[in-house]
DNA sequence: TCACTTTTTGAACAACAGTTCATTTTTAAA
DNA sequence: TTTAAAAATGAACTGTTGTTCAAAAAGTGA
């Protein structure tokens, strides 16, 4: 019983968190850090603006936490995907696939993570920014793994691993970019394959190709 | 006479407007936009607070004043470029060096164009953060002409060439916006071979293509 | 229903920053 | 040197917002 009554307001404070990060995913999304006001969170949340401070101790709090919580989420699910004991070539289209359709579903989150992706104000501060910019820099490294082991077996070119990882990241977040501004919605996976074309074979036609 | 001294006054203006600019640059860079008060800004270009309203009416007008000026800089000198009649393969090389040039000079301003670029804070509002965002899509688009022209002329793959621009500004962001986080300096200049054979020719190795 | 605890609330507080403007300083012609 | 126009100044104004906290509401067990 005294298990029970614990656990059910647990359950209901961690209900009440998810709704405040919710709310503060959309109205980050849409309006940015620092135009958006701890006021618009509770708005939106349906709650006083003194209650998101029972659940966060400060804006930045919510809003790394925020951040935070989903990286880790995507960075989990391509870990165990770019560990697969298949070929290079296989485990990245994978993942990409992955996070193509992990992104589908995440366009609010994806907006804030683009935005804090280059921003360099906090990676000056200790702790919360510092410790999102690293788990950024961790994917990268992930993906260094697998283009290295690519090299290693001559599927690659070889090239240093973390210039390819940059590449490829680079050519992903350009499309993915695209298709979060684009006016009219097409599936972001239908890129895909053009991504993969680009990336593991260029541009050039074979012929001309010296 | 009436001349001269209109002229020395007009030039007088100018400079200060130029240190002006000059500090805001440097602040910015460090800080982002918000962080960034008038009187950092002030401090730094050595004037008085109030001064600077004497020459931009407010922050966001030296904002964007700032970024346009740049971006317009290198827009012109890209167009030019990229307006010669050479192979598209040709004028890209030419054009890849040309940028990565100008980053190299201006790594404040780089600085400040990285963050802005992915921010969509400003989209919505009129006239001022729609004037760069409309400079960023020429620029794709100019590139994109250039691909429409290597895929007529066989020299690249039939591929949509909107996609080959976002694809080659993709890998070279990538680049350069490591290039800017990197703690140890290295010419930028020195990864446009690197950029080239990946967009041009892929990462795979050939006898391994399908 | 009652007494007590927990949670929520939003007005009030304090700090900050964009902007203004009365005053001072500089310039330059007389 | 005098004086009037121009430029520069930074304290003060104003609005805003993150955060707090005393009071209210909701929840809980008897």
């Amino acid at each position: 019983m005294e298990r029970e009554k614990i656990s059910r307001k647990e359950r209901e404070y961690l209900a009440h968190r998810g709704e405040i990060l919710s709310a503060a995913e959309k109205v980050f999304a849409a309006k940015g850090f620092f135009p958006t006001t701890m006021s618009d969170i509770a708005r939106e949340a349906e709650f006083g603006t003194g209650t998101l401070y029972k659940y966060f101790k400060s804006k930045e709090e919510l809003y790394f936490t925020l951040i935070d919580d989903k990286v880790q989420e995507i960075n989990r699910l391509v870990k165990t995907e770019l560990s697969q004991k298949t070929s290079a070539v296989d485990r990245i289209k994978k993942v990409l696939a992955l996070q193509f359709e992990f992104f589908e579903k995440n366009r609010d989150f994806l907006r804030i993570y683009i935005s804090e992706r280059n921003r360099f104000e906090w990676t000056v501060k200790e702790d919360l920014g510092k410790g999102i910019h690293n788990k950024m820099i961790i994917y990268i490294h992930l993906l260094a793994e697998v283009m290295k082991h690519g090299v290693k077996e001559g599927e690659f070119k070889s090239m240093n691993p973390l210039d390819l990882a940059h590449a490829l990241v680079g050519v992903v977040n350009s499309f993915v970019f695209e298709w979060l501004i684009s006016p009219e919605y097409y599936p972001l996976i239908s890129k895909l394959d053009t991504v993969l074309e680009i990336f593991l074979g260029g541009v050039q036609q074979m012929e001309r190709r010296r």
